[in-house]
DNA sequence: TTAATATGCAACCATTTGGTTGCATGTCAA
DNA sequence: TTGACATGCAACCAAATGGTTGCATATTAA
């Protein structure tokens, strides 16, 4: 569960679209979610496989169809432990950079 | 502000480095921030524009060096509008995963 | 003024990425 | 059993990405 899939994954609008579409409805197939999405059955394999690879979607084959299911631990540990750290000194890094910039024309 | 930029620019370990570098201190120059990196200080320098065009750093110049400094409220943006979407949802997804991973082997 | 320092710009390159097409395999239903 | 349907695999391609080198510009300090 490495963070660096995470990131990468979540940096395609596809990917984030196709999170976004499992949020609305869970456990559709493959075919369901290509509906969706302007590009070839086979492009959105490739995404579907790098969200599994970053244990984002988890896949459950029944019978010849392929369910897919959210997985949103990943994105609640980068929340938790990435964001988590930047958010805590938001407001002093932005006054540190409010004070920085009103020196400059004084 | 698109929020594509924002993640597209913390997909790369590189610049999440740089926004960890300026986090523990902030303001730092160009030459202070390539010290910690193995790279040219050229591509540094694209990695802070594109972490500039994400709009996660802002830079001021001063005499012949170039301040840099964190700018958290798009990771903040990030984690309210997106991340909490999915967060907010996160054990009735997990209990819904379960439920079905428990139905295929009854 | 001149040399050293800090940054900017541009061309170039290898690799990765996001997409395609073509065909193969497996499963359900008539 | 056979045809239709759902998915898998692989080769291929253009464009984006992450890095380099070389040189230009601007500012500080001796």
């Amino acid at each position: 569960m490495s963070m660096d899939a995470v990131f990468r994954a979540l940096a395609d609008p596809t990917r984030r679209q196709l999170l976004d579409s499992l949020h609305a409805r869970n456990g559709q197939t493959l075919n369901a979610l290509c509906e969706h999405m302007d590009m070839t059955r086979q492009a959105v394999t490739k995404h579907l496989a790098i969200l599994e690879g970053a244990n984002l979607v988890t896949t459950m084959r029944r019978g010849r169809e392929k369910e897919h299911y959210l997985n949103p631990v990943p994105i609640n540990e980068i929340a938790e432990r990435w964001i988590g750290k930047f958010e805590r000194h938001r407001l002093s890094a932005l006054s540190d950079l409010k004070q920085r910039l009103e020196r400059e024309e004084p």
